[in-house]
DNA sequence: GCGGTAACGTTATAATGTTACAAAACTGGC
DNA sequence: GCCAGTTTTGTAACATTATAACGTTACCGC
């Protein structure tokens, strides 16, 4: 991500919360720029350790309350099968995203595709179940991983 | 899963070892057994309690390489949005499932639909994609749960 | 300013997972 | 059967990920 698409969703970012009530803190937002500057997922303890240019004295629970105030804005998601944290690069609309992660580079696309997240409903649907939070991460190789093998 | 259901998997489960070549160990068809036993999915630590009944001194390598192999053969799968794992309940093909967990409850439903497999396939060969292995797991709440609230 | 709530600091600890290396068990060829 | 090679297991230590508990500070509406 481009520094200037970096100051972009920061601002967004500021706006989603004022909007809402909520407050996007100091804190906050260095975790949140921290995501946004890598271009892979970052782990909650490369976090901290990052963090510690500009915080005083970050603990663990410094670091995971900032990702849950942000997962819950909608401006980071967790990767569950890797433990590792990654900006929402258009937070601006409440969605089901679905990620690649490529196992060599370790970089990882977000997708939005709305017929899988179709699929998923009518699955689920089919049996009663009410989803609140799908995830769906494909582990596999990148276009680019696999030209230069 | 009935106690009569249990004993087919693990014969089956035995059977497709020995097609393979590869070896069902004692510790493994514990370790298996007692997956399908429960009717939710079990942490790796919780097995490893489980396990101080039949094996003598069980240490955390002791289960994880288990699951390992396990997982290896698709006998078992790790839930990888909750860090638990459950017994397949039709390992005798290949496939891809997808996870219905229940956050009330605590159940799973393994589905394993066609066409969501089908959409994520299209979505990620879009971009040059190839998935390996795919996870997908749904949470929310169950037919049971939401009826009864 | 004051009182209530939300955010943060700090210490400790729980839960999950891995490394490394030695010992034992199994397998296949003779 | 026995040996050599491989796989599996034992064991101790350690690494990583995440949370609990409780006190303090900062913010916000009145």
């Amino acid at each position: 991500m481009t520094r200037k698409d970096i100051g972009k969703v920061l601002s967004l970012a500021d706006a989603l919360c004022h909007e809402r009530g909520v407050r996007l803190t100091e804190q906050r937002k260095i975790v949140l720029k921290l995501l946004l500057e890598s271009d892979k997922p970052v782990s909650a303890y490369d976090l901290l350790d990052r963090m510690r240019e500009t915080v005083k004295n970050p603990a663990p629970p410094t670091v995971y309350r900032a990702l849950d105030f942000l997962m819950e804005q909608g401006l980071v998601h967790k990767l569950e099968s890797i433990n590792a944290f990654v900006g929402c690069t258009h937070p601006d609309h409440p969605h089901a995203s679905q990620f690649l992660i490529c196992a060599d580079c370790g970089e990882v696309a977000e997708l939005e595709d709305d017929s899988v997240v179709q699929k998923l409903q009518q699955a689920s649907e089919a049996i009663g179940f009410k989803t609140k939070r799908p995830v769906v991460e494909l582990m596999g190789t990148c276009a680019q991983c696999s030209g230069k093998k």
